[in-house]
DNA sequence: AAATTTTTTTAGCCAAATCTAAATTTTTAT
DNA sequence: ATAAAAATTTAGATTTGGCTAAAAAAATTT
């Protein structure tokens, strides 16, 4: 079984869709991929016809196993892709997303195969963000977003909430990254920001969006 | 300008067949594409709107400066692929064909560049095919026909005439490849076959046809 | 319980890239 | 110079993925 890029990209969205909810809606598929709601109903038509997706119509929707499968295997050539771009061909994390959405609907098993021996087998993408194995299977760090993590408990950031430029470009501003050490300073209830500290340098204050889009590990 | 998947193949295809031919035909150009000759009519007109190819119907037709600009460009990402596969991934030379026909269609200038710089800008591709840089300029070896080169005139393998797992196939059991070091010994004229002498192994015959999918450069 | 709003689906249209069949032009043979 | 053959183009359909506008269903208010 082939799928074209876009039905790939349907099935990539929905997977990500359905970590936060059981049932996807029609409405919410349309705003993440940027098209119109009833193209959204078109293409759920021909995913469940190919016995990708549990859809009855008005009631929702969510990937069949075989599904869940499929989007697996996009995830996984998409983060070894970007985990590529940057640790082989020099790219900065902020500048890969773009192109990996091209990659990844490259279909060769064997590529993929042989681009994950060549990375010697990574398990964490630029972002943070674990990658599938060829079964499917990944790591599932228990990683708490960084609003979550107790004031002077010592910390890792393990990944980022989004790709987005405009986080990415923040982060390198305040010099944060994956596997940068912090730690609580302070929570402030009138703007819910947080003072963090890293390692050694002096405590600085981040907004409550920003600490929403970091996630980290208890060291 | 950018140009769809399809638009560059017809493109890629129009620039090889104008190597042996000035005006190529829509005829020639369907059975290089595998497609139908009125499929090609319809691309040659969409083509020509966007000042790619030079075309009175017809007449026959041939690429513009622009179109061959852009030819050399989609043949630049071919053969980066190419080369990244073998070199890096570990493929075998007949089996990187197909994969790179699809590689080549993603755009994306910075990519290129840096996988170019991560290859430590490769002049040829697995085939012996010149790989063009990024103005387009690619060596012009003065490699001949191996059905051309003169009896007991030593010379190096340097390009094959197609890249056919076929003939792959059969290189490989003769064990001959890029940079193999021979000379001709005979040429037959009942069959047109040559036997030729791979340095320190015992002489032996090959076709007519598999000569002329051969090219070297003399020693 | 009815009315209103929101969500989702259907109906109908469009563009790109194909195809087949028919028409036209060019080339080759008589 | 005609007639026949070959090459090329046009006409009309099809598939895929998208769109808008209208209809239908579900959810929310009153
Ligand atoms: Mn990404
Ligand atoms: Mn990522
Ligand atoms: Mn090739
Ligand atoms: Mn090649």
């Amino acid at each position: 079984m082939n799928f074209t890029a876009s039905e790939e990209n349907y099935i990539k969205a929905i997977y990500h869709l359905q970590q936060s909810a059981a049932l996807v809606t029609t409405n919410e598929l349309a705003a993440q991929l940027k098209t119109k709601p009833a193209s959204v109903t078109d293409m759920l038509k021909k995913l469940k016809l190919k016995d990708l997706l549990l859809y009855e119509k008005y009631q929702g929707f969510q990937l069949s196993n075989k599904g869940k499968k499929v989007a697996l295997g996009i995830i996984r050539k998409h983060r070894l892709w970007e985990y590529f771009l940057v640790n082989k061909l020099q790219f900065g994390w902020d500048e890969v997303h773009e192109i990996a959405e091209d990659l990844e609907h490259i279909n060769s098993k064997l590529l993929i195969e042989r681009l994950d021996a060549f990375l010697n087998f990574p398990r964490f993408d630029p972002h943070g963000d674990p990658i599938p194995d060829v079964n499917g299977r990944m790591e599932v760090s228990k990683q708490i977003n960084l609003i979550d993590l107790a004031p002077h408990q010592p910390a890792e950031v393990s990944a980022v909430g989004s790709q987005s430029s405009e986080l990415l470009d923040l982060l390198s501003h305040k010099n944060i990254g994956i596997g940068t050490r912090l730690e609580v300073v302070k929570k402030f209830i009138f703007d819910h920001s947080i003072e963090i500290k890293i390692e050694d340098t002096a405590p600085f204050s981040i907004s409550q969006q920003l600490a929403q889009s970091l996630f980290v590990k208890p060291l």
